[in-house]
DNA sequence: TTGTACGCGTTATCAA
DNA sequence: TTGATAACGCGTACAA
């Protein structure tokens, strides 16, 4: 295995000092044309490729910024680190991709290991916003922004949705079209679902309804649990009593939910409606096209990362940049009129 | 901002030299234990967390695997990375994931800039197994792995499903059927597909039938491309004369043929039978769940990336591991015998 | 068991 | 315009 070439190769190559060379390949403007050419035609010779681990620790700074998701699979983060990587790349940053599969530990492990890699700064949708990694970013003051999540302190970056107002949405949707009972899939660790039923707890106590007369069911997050959820809550008596509009806190929920009522024997929309909330792109595919609410998820991986990288550049002060994006209403088949 | 700690920081609190530090955290036998002890209590009072660029520089190695996939939205790619990530952190090692968008020029782009930080090996879904990324890995001598893809060459790491296999089991599956006309929507420079389309083909001449008389759409691969193709197709005529299945090339591209046989009213699989190939986890859910070829794509990560594990440790040769996975057939909804 | 000295590849400072 | 030298943080051969 041959050594790769550096720009001692080079300078040893050509005859002149390594400074020199470094020089050369930086552009510098204080080198003989002459000089440069021969530079470049060696480092092309040589398959010189520099070296970022070297170059990263010379200059403390590394164009590479860290993106914690939280769950890969989830089209709805892909989606966010898309908007990430386009306005990244135009700006000649890597994107260091990582999942945490929504567990707070592993959150943790790979904040770590981002800072360990020195990275400049970090994307990061977490689990809370005050999770370990959160701190752990804090304390060790790595320039970061949140997506998906806020909080009140005032100098943290964040940009979110305003979930709120989105839950209140898919609310308002549902009580206008008649339904008075609800089975709400729920979240209560996760911030940001927990905003959501707080806004559609809001809707439904404006709309002259009680929280106590619905079925709350927490710990969702993914399909799989959405579906296991509705079908503990079916073949534990809830059938007899169901209600007429299930309410998930995010598309994937909702869709495993779906799917656990068709194989119940249960229509949707014909028996019961169904919304979610993220509008990922497979909710126009599934079985029953689903009603949902809308977040502009490329958007905020965008904002966020040009966000960061004014910090990096010192053109902003290093936090304190917060966005509420305003969510909106996306009506597909997925829920019906209610009819007794 | 102050600056991060280093060994040297804890060196000079406690009284050693910066070598019985770096022995201390790296657990060396040859240290008293009780120096040792002194050692990670300053660590952990100064926050200090080792700097993986210093120590790649030094020691020539990163932990760390460069991954390159085709399409992140893809929630086949990401079923792969899953697999990658279990078996890495298994052995310590960190992915710096990255998506190429079937972009040759990103790709070496990509290869490049994972070189560049110095990762160990590369584990890579290639365009085409001699993709200018793909000469560029093997020409820096970068231990490498290639998945979803194969080639004759003898010196070179892969791991593909028999898409030989796959294309004949889809045909056969719907010449059982009784179809004799097909829709196939193909990507000639994914070779891959590719290699499901000679499947495909030679099912069909086994069968009797000629390819001149079936309808080939080439350039398909998200599943936008999927419907557009068919669009374009039933647009211009072809709805006279529709063949009783289509057969795409990857799920994605299926199921966006299939919505688009719905939005222009022709019905799945009522009217026409849509086959795909994958088994994404969404097939399950769209609105005619999809029979399809399914790939183990979790242990086709996992396999690839012990396999550049092994490489690593140099247990094994440095090329020359390939695995052929055998596909099944997965049949639900989307699929029906011809009838007239 | 511990310390000294050097190397990894690059950039930056200063002098020539 | 160029070169010598130090510095970034860590690991390690060698010496003590």
């Amino acid at each position: 295995m041959t050594r790769a070439s550096t720009i001692g190769d080079i300078a040893r190559r050509i005859g002149v000092s390594k400074s020199t060379v470094s020089r050369g390949l930086a552009g510098s403007s204080r080198i003989s044309a002459d000089t440069r050419r021969r530079i470049l035609s060696a480092a092309k010779s040589l398959h010189y490729e520099p070296n970022y681990l070297a170059r990263g620790l010379s200059k403390s700074r590394t164009l590479a910024v860290g993106v914690i998701l939280e769950d890969i699979m989830n089209p709805f983060f892909t989606e966010v680190a898309k908007g990430i990587q386009t306005a990244l790349a135009d700006r000649g940053y890597t994107m260091l991709l990582t999942s945490s599969g929504y567990v707070p530990a592993t959150e943790l492990e790979l904040a770590r290991t981002l800072l360990r890699y020195k990275v400049d700064g970090v994307l990061i949708t977490p689990v809370s916003a005050d999770s370990e990694a959160i701190r752990f970013l804090r304390s060790h003051r790595v320039p970061f922004f949140m997506m998906n999540e806020k909080t009140p302190d005032r100098d943290v970056n964040w940009i979110d949705s305003d979930n709120l107002a989105g839950g209140a949405l898919a609310a308002e949707h549902l009580l206008g079209l008649g339904h008075r009972r609800f089975l709400i899939l729920r979240n209560g660790s996760l911030h940001g679902t927990a905003d959501r039923f707080e806004g559609l707890r809001a809707a439904l106590e404006g709309g002259g309804l009680s929280l106590s007369d619905q079925v709350v069911l927490d710990g969702a997050v993914s399909s799989q649990d959405g579906a296991g959820l509705v079908a503990g809550f079916l073949e534990d008596g809830g059938r007899r009593d169901m209600p007429s509009a299930v309410v998930g806190c995010n598309d994937a929920v909702a869709i495993g939910a779906m799917e656990s009522l068709f194989s119940h024997g249960i229509r949707v929309p014909g028996d019961v409606s169904v919304i979610g909330y993220d509008d990922i792109y497979m909710d126009a595919f599934i079985r029953v096209p689903l009603t949902t609410v809308h977040q502009a998820k490329f958007r905020m991986g965008q904002i966020a990362a040009r966000g960061l990288l004014a910090v990096l550049d010192g053109t902003e002060a290093a936090g304190g940049r917060q966005f509420l994006i305003k969510p909106k209403l996306v009506i597909r088949e997925s829920c019906r009129e209610y009819s007794r």
